[in-house]
DNA sequence: GGCATGACGT
DNA sequence: AGAGCCGTCATGCC
């Protein structure tokens, strides 16, 4: 699983040194006398599991979307009119790799074809779907590796009894095999009249193995087996289930285990009476996920991914709602948790005393038999001295056997202590949500254990089709370094130094006051300034008199800059701090300015793009007219030849695996603009060059802030002599030019920022 | 305020 | 070359 990355199983045998695949309209031209034998030798399979011009097609393939090669890609045709249904097959089935606007990559890996399975996807069907779908005949490997991959699926179940975690199979000899493992071995517990055996428990139950229904194509119905079976079992250690699971998986012992809720039948946990409202109306990519969930009428566990802004509450509650059973939900800080709280009840019809929020603020009772709780990672996960109140609240917690466990921001659990909620928590299913399933270490994969398969991801591009999200404007803005800039930039060895050098350059600081005056005073927008850097984000603040936001900045403060920028015309950009990625909610914002962000963060570049996703209302209406059109504006300051050229490549892959395209703008501000900006002279340059240059770390504090009375920060005239001398008048004309036009750059006529399935032609 | 923790980069 | 430790900026809990 994983956005695009870190799952480095692959499917079949990956050529290293293979060459990039021709392109489609290549392969196309060519002629296919060829054909895909069944007994070919080996040598000539090599070949032909890199070469499309061996590939056979089929007499209709221009009706059907897709290329499978023999390693495991796969390549869909977005313009194809089976685009829809071919999307929402490949997302089931393989992980996406890279999505542009006409053709998408796949890789078909062990994992996502786990996670096909799990949401009632039948080996056959996969296969026969894939067919449908592809131009060509389906080469001998992919089919040989699908059934690989799946032939063990469903055979070993984990279930949850009396706070107990027991593994189950109709298949003695399975559980056998599992055994064999050392670390599934040592995690079995024996039962206490026992003195240890090789047998297991055995009942009978009316085993129904894998099922559902999904809507994937015409006649394409899964069929549901129903039939009376022995199940054997044995118990394991709740501390180790996290092991067991990951022992389990289709790249060690290869036999998954299914974690599915029966809800309905549940009789042994007091229900919650909860509907979701009527005027809660889920949209068509929230009920796509939410039929991955309960495609089966039980409750899957696993993970789903939706952009920021695209509903993902809705999707939670939702799932709450159809479970009616207790619920934990999980948020990352207590501004989430009452975000949480909220969507409950707005959607929702719980009743105020079933529903409560765990913070250390907010320790609210929990009452009833069943119920809602909202806490954070945090309190969950928390290894010191709590208070009394807590004490009882966690302990509550821990024993009570909750039907849903609710985690957003689902990206964080595989951190060394969130993951331990997953054990400390006993759950019948588990949900994850999150719209960036990236990190930049290795442990995005452990999701699949700890919680697991990817159930649904939606396209970001298609929601933006749609009208549920906001179509943004990316653009990476160059930024020369001043020469006097870079040469102490060369000098420097520190990189902190540098850091600050590039993030002040002269040249940035005014293309920022260019688009904020543009933004602001021709199109009345809503601006977000990000500064990683504490002393960018305090200098730049000051000197164009905005209201910031940062770490130490106090929650009253806050609550009444973001109120101010939410009500009044006067405030219509502030300056956040990387408080802002995460606790921080802001809807009305449209445009985003990155003046620092060292970081080579993917995640973070999301999140941030996700703060104005969300930026519709008046801006709505314009996509009406048919021709779309932008409505928000993402922009990335770069200082050129600098170190963060290469880190902003690196932060905007995921948006680009997205399929958004940065546009590069080199001619920011406009010329004639000049005078008419800071830092015109060079005196006022070299002022700011020994600022930044003398700039400590101690020196960001409160204590060296004011704020005066329109909330605008000012800094002691002390510190800064300079600083408050050049509030030269702003006015004057300004330009719409820099979105289009001569000598810009764009990015995508770029050979080395292309695709690299594109790349060719280029060279 | 102190301590623990996360997510980055070096 | 890579793992692990530390620095920075953030949060949460007591």
């Amino acid at each position: 699983m994983a956005g695009g990355d870190g799952d480095r199983a692959r499917g079949p045998k990956r050529h290293k040194s293979s060459a990039p695949p021709k392109t489609i309209d290549e392969t196309a031209e060519l002629d296919y006398t060829d054909d895909v034998d069944d007994d070919v030798r080996d040598a000539d399979r090599e070949v032909k599991k890199r070469d499309f011009t061996k590939l056979e097609l089929k007499p209709d393939h221009a009706n059907r979307p897709l290329w499978a090669c023999a390693d495991g890609r796969i390549f869909l045709e977005t313009f194809s009119p089976l685009y829809k249904q071919a999307y929402d097959f490949l997302i089931a089935i393989a992980e996406p790799v890279c999505r542009p606007e006409s053709m998408h990559e796949y890789n078909l890996t062990p994992h996502s074809l786990y996670a096909a399975v799990s949401v009632g996807l039948e080996t056959s069907t996969i296969i026969s779907v894939m067919s449908k779908l592809s131009k060509t005949k389906l080469p001998r490997e992919i089919i040989d590796f699908i059934h690989a991959s799946t032939a063990n699926y469903g055979k070993v179940k984990l279930v949850l009894k009396k706070n107990r975690y027991f593994v189950e199979s109709p298949f003695p000899e399975v559980l056998q095999t599992l055994l064999k493992d050392d670390i599934i071995s040592r995690a079995r517990l024996y039962p206490e009249d026992s003195v240890g055996g090789p047998s297991f428990t055995v009942s009978k139950t009316a085993g129904e193995m894998a099922s559902g229904h999904e809507d994937l194509l015409d006649g394409m119905e899964l069929a549901a087996a129903t039939e009376d079976k022995e199940t054997h079992s044995f118990e394991i250690d709740p501390s180790q289930v996290e092991n067991v699971k990951q022992r389990c998986l289709p790249n060690a012992l290869n036999f998954p285990m299914l974690e599915e809720y029966d809800f309905r039948n549940d009789t042994v946990n007091p229900d919650l009476e909860m509907e979701l409202k009527p005027q809660a109306r889920p949209r068509p990519y929230q009920e796509k996920s939410l039929s991955k969930m309960f495609g089966n009428g039980r409750a899957r566990s696993g993970i789903i991914v939706l952009p920021c802004g695209a509903g993902k509450s809705l999707v939670g509650v939702s799932a709450a709602c159809r479970i009616k059973k207790s619920c934990l939900c999980l948020a990352t800080n207590a501004v989430s948790v009452d975000q949480w709280a909220f969507q409950f009840k707005l959607w929702s019809t719980i009743k105020d005393e079933h529903i409560s929020r765990f913070t250390s603020d907010n320790k609210e009772k929990f009452r009833g038999m069943a119920g809602v709780v909202v806490t954070t990672y945090n309190m969950v996960a928390f290894g010191g001295k709590r208070s009394e109140d807590s004490e009882k609240i966690i302990e509550e917690i821990r024993n009570r056997e909750w039907g849903l466990l609710l985690m957003d921001e689902v990206h964080v659990v595989p951190a060394h202590m969130f993951r331990k909620v997953i054990s400390i928590t006993k759950s019948h299913c588990k949900l994850g949500l999150t719209a960036t399933l990236v990190r930049e270490d290795e442990r995005i994969t452990d999701l699949n254990f700890l919680i697991g398969p990817k159930l649904y991801e939606a396209n970001w591009l298609d929601l933006v089709k749609g009208g549920f999200i906001a179509n943004v404007q990316c653009a990476e803005v160059w930024c020369p370094m001043t020469k006097e800039f870079f040469a102490e930039y060369l000098k420097k060895e520190n990189s902190k130094k540098k850091q600050v050098l590039y993030a002040m350059n002269p040249n940035k600081f005014r293309a920022c006051e260019f688009l904020i005056r543009f933004h602001e005073q021709q199109r009345g927008d809503k601006i977000i300034v990000f500064a990683d850097n504490l002393f960018a984000l305090t200098s730049y603040a000051m000197k164009l008199r905005k209201p910031m936001i940062y770490g130490s900045t106090s929650h009253v403060e806050r609550t009444r800059i973001l109120h101010q920028f939410k009500n009044s015309s006067d405030v219509n950009t502030i300056f956040l701090s990387k408080v802002g990625d995460n606790s921080i909610d802001i809807p009305e914002a449209n445009v985003i300015i990155q003046i620092s962000s060292h970081a080579g963060s993917r995640r973070q570049e999301a999140q941030r793009l996700g703060r104005i996703l969300r930026a519709k209302g008046k801006h709505q209406d314009r996509m009406a007219g048919g021709k779309e059109e932008y409505n928000a504006f993402f922009y990335s300051l770069v200082s050129t030849d600098t170190q963060e050229m290469y880190y902003s490549t690196k932060r905007q892959q995921f948006l680009v695996d997205q399929g958004y395209s940065f546009k590069v703008i080199t001619s920011l501000p406009p010329p004639e603009e000049l005078p008419n900006l800071k830092y015109y002279t060079l005196d006022d340059q070299l002022e700011l060059l020994a600022e930044s240059l003398n700039a400590r770390e101690d020196m960001i504090g409160v204590e060296h802030l004011e704020e005066d009375s329109d909330g605008k920060a000012l800094m002691k005239a002390r510190r800064f002599p300079g600083s408050m001398s050049a509030f030269s008048g702003s006015g004057g004309m300004l330009y719409m030019e820099y979105s289009t036009g001569k000598g810009k750059a764009k990015k995508t006529k770029d050979p080395s920022k292309r695709h690299h399935l594109f790349k060719k032609r280029y060279q």
